[in-house]
DNA sequence: TATTGTTATACTCTATAACTATA
DNA sequence: TATAGTTATAGAGTATAACAATA
């Protein structure tokens, strides 16, 4: 739009290119062969947020039901997450992560943080100030 | 490792949830049909950096060969890109964009901008202050 | 032999449309 | 009828392995 201030066009460009990059090496990053790092995420907010529908974590996660259906199926056949029955509702089940759902949690993030923070130790103090500031920023770009 | 400073590990972990969710927002939001993300890029690149062959593309892309043969394929046969024989060898071929490619990477950036530039909007000055501050260090994150 | 690029194949991630079971 | 979730299907994005052509 002709009315938008050139400031925000140009950050946006610049930061469009920048997430994208950033993101696909992250991706590209293969720990293990444990769990993707689309079943990682959603475990992660179901050991977070406590027992949950499966719409919920899809709606936490930001994804249609379909894609939650997929991921909570290979949660639910590696044994890292557990689906009691709803007392009120029979069409859903609730889901919570089970013990060794919270072992694999803890391990596949530890490895995963630990290959980007290997990378962080070679910025400098400044860097890591920019990039703490800007995480919470980029959680409301993800989450709105 | 376990002589990570905390720092580090924290900022990882807290980190690498931000780029994938705002990653994730970024990449579903399909402007129009006429070209993929990872199509855009590439033409981004070679837009920018003027002709280069296919392996150049993809060393800058941070991608595989055989994954950028395929982006390639694409954009040529959309008349966005144009192949013309290397004069030394044969074996590479030097690959342009077109006016319709340039033409066509003007108004997919803008559309897919003026989404994010959107969302800016709504922040503060500090907010976007962070967010460029952050840019500079993203991309050394996705480059190294 | 080494390099550049392509083809074949497979897996992750995600979506929309259509369906089932329950409310 | 409306809602929660699943199944079926498809397409984007990417990789590795095997191959062809050229250096």
């Amino acid at each position: 739009m002709s009315h938008m201030p050139p400031d925000h066009a140009e950050l946006a460009s610049a930061l469009r290119l920048s997430l994208l990059r950033a993101a696909r090496r992250l991706r590209s990053q293969r720990v293990d062969m444990a769990a993707t790092l689309s079943q990682l995420s959603a475990l992660d907010t179901v050991g977070k947020c406590g027992p949950l529908s499966a719409g919920e974590i899809a709606m936490v996660e930001r994804v249609q039901p379909p894609s939650m259906t997929k991921i909570l199926a290979a949660l639910e056949q590696s044994g890292w997450i557990e689906r009691s029955s709803h007392p009120e509702d029979r069409r859903q089940s609730i889901i919570a992560i089970t013990p060794a759902g919270l072992e694999l949690l803890a391990e596949e993030t530890r490895a995963r943080d630990e290959w980007l923070a290997k990378r962080l130790v070679e910025f400098s103090a400044e860097d890591l100030r920019k990039l703490g500031e800007a995480v919470e920023v980029l959680d409301r770009i993800g989450s709105e």
